[in-house]
DNA sequence: CACTGGTATCAGTCGCCACTGATGTGAGAG
DNA sequence: CTCTCACATCAGTGGCGACTGATACCAGTG
């Protein structure tokens, strides 16, 4: 069995504005007139971001009159947490297992 | 106090035969040569790629002959997998601190 | 209705990076 | 020594994606 990581997901956090508004959502339930204040961002750029992680699945929106909420979704993070830490098991033990030179 | 995850190195994680590379070398110490059997991915490029987990820390070089065995550092994605856990952690509450609309 | 403000979409530009072929280096084998 | 093989480095190229300005959309307000 392949202990084995979502590329597609890692891709998605490995851009620095996309995972500092992941940290940000972490800490706090935002909607984007925030995000635009907290990260200096143009507004049309984080909109972009944002599409790109909804539609990952890794936030979610709840509309709230003209604004829009984007919170985290935890078990996202918690799923990529765990096959780094199963990763992070098997490695511990890849030492022994060294394929002989060919 | 701000749950962060390291932006680089998930940046060197995020292509998928960097992420190709160390999901083999979790199971298995490897040499160059298997992992271009492994993969299918030219020498060259394997050895840029190897390169950059090496820079990044992610990877350990052990020369054997004239051949060279790389094998993955656990604390590397241990600490990775424990960042994510704290900031999945930090997500399960944001639901609760809802900033208002301005 | 018109107007304002929050957000999404569109089309275009630009820079970075993954991949390539060619070449360099260094250790064993003969 | 020479030759071979494992691996690294170099220079060049192509494509994807982050960012931009302009614009469309939609919900409240008056």
């Amino acid at each position: 069995m392949m202990t084995s990581v979502d590329t597609d997901l890692i891709r998605v956090l490995a851009d620095p504005l996309r995972l500092k508004i992941v940290t940000l959502l972490a800490h706090e339930t935002l909607c984007t007139t925030h995000l635009v204040e907290e990260t200096g961002a143009r507004q049309t750029n984080l909109s972009n971001h944002l599409k790109v992680l909804r539609e990952a699945g890794v936030v979610e929106t709840e509309p709230c009159g003209r604004f829009t909420y984007y919170k985290l979704k935890p078990e996202v993070i918690a799923a990529l947490a765990g096959q780094f830490t199963e990763l992070a098991e098997h490695a511990r033990t890849a030492a022994d297992r060294k394929r002989s030179c060919p």
